[in-house]
DNA sequence: GCAAGGTC
């Protein structure tokens, strides 16, 4: 038997139809599938199914020293039980592998580790490894036909990489960890990635909080066109005072006010400008490059989603086999890309049929081209298969719809701007002042589509036009309003997420896969909050205490230096164990200037933790609030006296809080924000919150449900000092019935009444249009409805359509799907194996 | 409970 191993599940069931002419089998082993057609069996792994570890004895934090990780073994260990078990269970009776990874370094390794995997069950069989950059009938034919063997140097380049990446990343981590005292969820982390990225959002920081801003002044004027006597003022069009500087360039700032004001006497007294030239000029404008994933998530962005968002529905469109993979740098299409045939298929679909079929009716269809053109996956465009319009929630709509037009932009023709610029110098008035000793003149820019090309079906980017009316030179213009503006110069602009991600490819940092997890993580660390990413002061904290330490660990030049290393043990220049032995003794004088400042790093960061949590002032002993952590996982706040005082403040169940700058101006207490993704709102003083729900009085709207009859309980309309608000019975805490109402807006009590539960309706006033909340137990039923069923969504990982199959599968809770057997499942389960579950249950934990 | 890199 021969078994062709690939990278994925989805590669090998597409080098199946290819091998087999589209005539295999299906079958599952551990949960995992192997497609089969005589004599041969394809598996695909996902991705790396080994990773590297300490071993055991190494994995309590406080009985290691960090230091001591640097010259600790480092062992794989499966992290895919499943798809080990299924490799192993096949490679027994194969007696011919061959390993069809993706073709680069990481593949290279991947398929090295499944080559180590087969050989402890099968020393002698023969392993080939074949090649190839689109899983096309011609590429992967051509690939069989001219089988390899595996690259050990390249494979060993990426294990340089592996663990030079956890010596640096597990050792310094733990020492941060621990000096600060931070273990558990809260630990501390650096990396090779993570790092200069954390570096990069403090730097811009820095320079934000380090900015001065200066004071300058433009003038502008409205100028009309004098045609006989008619002058309509709505033709008016800007034109902005610019002057020649020093070294000869266009200015338009003037930077001192005097000049400003004398400038613009001369101008306010001007009646007429008279043209001086005229300039016009065609501009093509050409449609843009195809995706690659840092470009599609820059243009995501462009319409409202994070970056992880965005790739997260990129996946999902991807799984559902919509568009191409979405993890990809290359930006030029393959060879065998028919654009024809996909624009026919396109054209069949709502919403951009139409757009598909007008590019389709142009005579030449010759794509554009990006930069950067790789062999493993082409850019991210739509493979045209259509989705059925209930397939997609309306925010993959969207993304959908996006790589659509994209691909559609990058078959249509060059759009087409006409720029017109004038230039007018402005008479004199009659109390001029020299101030400038030519003429004082006047710059208008005007542009107009003249040709709309790819615009017309790719809508994202701006076609705004700016209005300058046809003149000629010596034309007398009317000068009808002048302008002086006082402006400031602005601090550069923090990053945003899609910001972030070019520049850490221009950076050479992190990969098209892992660079959008990154910033993910750095939100999770605590290190970035809000968008764009702010940096906490514990952000700043481990950036300041890096750069006097370990700077390699905040520089990109750790990168660049690896990325030299791992192409010379690629080239056999360089044997991988130089290469990690040099990054060992490089790491181990980095401890050792460490190990002697170890608490005054850890002050430094413990300082700046309880930085980003205080508030203000304690009313009651003047020592700090704080913002604190039950042990149930709930926020409130809390002084920093106690136990000598105990008081406390309670804070919204929903979201993690944020503190702001602003203060409040009672209380000095910082206003707090809840941050809960899409319901994140801000909750202001707790102070504040606290008192008004103390002030307000208990509205009764009916008995209780629960008690009414037996105790006579009411149920009343309630103020938490948490600043929720809730229908509850009024013997709580002896009865805790409770139904919840909206945070936001006044609440009215109607006259109308629900039969059924003899309750009111209710009405919420908030914006501007009142919506209709009704009888709060009917309300609560509906919502529960809603949400039922989804329990399994609130598992990471498992969305509507996995819980599902899930559900078809019979497992509807949380509590069924702990006590499945993984591979069980997986059997019943298309498209999940044993791993997943594994996971998820991990999760669910 | 560490990193970064694959993939889901």
């Amino acid at each position: 038997m021969e078994l062709i191993v690939t990278e994925k599940d989805n590669a090998a069931r597409r080098l199946s139809e290819i091998l087999s002419n589209g005539d295999f089998d299906t079958e599952r082993r551990a949960g995992v599938n192997v497609y089969r057609w005589g004599g041969t069996r394809c598996i695909g792994l996902s991705g790396h199914v080994v990773a590297v570890d300490f071993p055991p004895e190494y994995d309590d934090w406080r009985d290691v020293e960090p230091v001591e990780l640097i010259d600790a073994p480092v062992r794989k260990r499966p992290t895919k039980e499943g798809i080990v078990r299924a490799l192993r269970l096949l490679s027994r009776d194969a007696d011919r592998v061959v390993i069809a990874t993706d073709y680069d370094r990481e593949g290279e390794l991947i398929g090295k580790e499944a080559y180590e995997l087969v050989r402890e069950v099968n020393e002698d069989v023969p392993v080939d490894r074949v090649r190839f950059s689109s899983i096309t009938e011609r590429e992967v034919t051509e690939a069989f036909d001219d089988r390899d063997e595996i690259d050990f140097d390249l494979a060993a380049a990426g294990e340089a990489r592996q663990i030079i990446d956890l010596i640096w990343g597990a050792s310094l981590t733990r020492f941060l960890s621990l000096s600060a005292r931070q273990l558990g969820d809260d630990f501390i982390s650096v990396g090779r990635v993570q790092g200069p990225t954390l570096k990069l959002i403090v730097d811009r920081e820095r320079e934000i909080e380090a900015f001065d801003p200066e004071d300058y002044w433009e003038l502008f004027a409205d100028l009309l066109k004098r045609e006989g006597e008619e002058t309509d003022s709505e033709d008016a069009f800007d034109a902005q005072y610019f002057y020649e500087d020093d070294d000869g360039t266009e200015a338009e700032r003037i930077w001192d006010e005097a000049t400003a004001d004398a400038v613009y006497d001369r101008l306010r007294g001007a009646g007429t400008a008279t043209v001086s030239s005229v300039r016009r000029r065609r501009r093509a404008d050409e449609p843009p490059a195809p995706f690659n994933t840092t470009q599609f998530i820059r243009a995501a962005s462009s319409i409202g989603y994070s970056a992880q968002r965005a790739m997260s529905m990129a996946e999902d469109l991807y799984t559902a086999g919509f568009i191409t993979y979405p993890r990809t740098d290359n930006t030029v299409y393959p060879e065998d890309l028919d654009e024809r045939e996909l624009l026919e298929d396109l054209s069949m679909g709502r919403g951009f049929g139409d757009d598909a079929e007008s590019v389709l009716e142009l005579d030449d269809i010759e794509p554009t081209e990006g930069d950067e053109e790789t062999t493993d996956h082409p850019p991210i465009h739509p493979t045209g298969e259509l989705p059925a319009p209930s397939e997609l929630s309306d925010d993959e709509w969207e993304v959908y719809e996006l790589v659509v037009r994209r691909f559609l932009a990058t078959c249509a023709p060059d759009a087409e701007w006409e720029h017109l610029r004038v230039v007018t110098e402005v008479e004199e008035g009659d109390d001029a002042v020299g101030v400038d000793d030519g003429p004082l003149r006047l710059k208008s820019n005007g542009k107009r589509l003249t040709e709309e090309g790819y615009h017309a079906v790719y809508p994202y980017l701006s076609t705004n036009e700016s209005y300058v009316p046809d003149v000629s030179e010596g034309e007398a213009l009317a000068v009808v309003d002048t302008a002086l503006e006082a402006k400031q110069t602005q601090p550069p602009r923090r990053y945003g997420q899609s910001r972030l991600i070019e520049t850490m490819e221009d950076m050479g940092i992190g990969t098209k896969a892992t660079r959008h997890d990154v910033i993910q993580k750095l939100y999770d660390r605590g290190y970035i909050e809000s968008d764009p990413p702010r940096p906490t002061g514990l952000a700043e904290a481990v950036v300041e205490a890096s750069e006097e330490f370990a700077d390699r660990i905040v520089s990109d030049e750790m990168t660049a230096q690896l990325e030299a290393d791992m192409q010379a043990i690629a080239a056999g220049e360089k044997e991988f164990d130089e290469v990690a032995d040099e990054s060992r003794e490089m790491l181990s004088r980095v401890f050792e200037e460490l190990v002697e400042s170890r608490e005054e790093v850890g002050d430094h960061l413990q300082t700046s933790l309880k930085a980003d949590k205080q508030l203000g002032p304690c009313p009651e002993c003047g020592d700090t609030l704080l913002v604190r952590k039950s042990r149930a996982g709930s926020y409130f706040v809390g002084c920093d006296g106690y136990p000598d005082c105990e008081y406390t403040l309670p804070l919204p169940s929903t979201g993690k809080p944020l503190i702001l700058d602003e203060v409040c101006d009672d209380h000095g207490l910082s206003h707090v924000k809840m941050l809960a993704g899409r319901k994140t709102f801000v909750h202001g003083c707790p102070q504040c919150q606290a008192d008004e729900a103390d002030e307000q009085e208990d509205e009764v709207i009916g008995v209780c449900p629960e008690c009414g009859e037996e105790h006579d309980g009411d149920l009343a309309i309630k103020r938490l000092r948490s600043g929720s608000r809730l229908v509850g019975c009024t013997r709580y805490p002896d009865c805790d019935y409770s139904l919840p109402l909206p945070r936001r807006g006044e609440i009215e009590v109607t006259d109308e009444r629900c039969e059924e539960h003899d309750l009111p309706h209710l009405v919420v006033h908030s914006g501007d249009e009142p919506w209709e909340l009704g009888c709060p137990i009917c309300n609560y039923r509906e919502y529960q409805s809603q949400q039922g069923g989804s329990e399994l969504e609130t598992i990471d990982g498992i969305g509507e359509k996995t819980a599902e199959k899930l559900k078809d599968a019979g497992v509807d809770d949380v509590s069924s799907l702990k006590e499945m057997e993984p591979d069980a499942l997986a059997e019943k389960v298309n498209g999940v194996g044993a791993d997943t579950v594994r996971d998820w249950q991990a999760k669910a934990n």
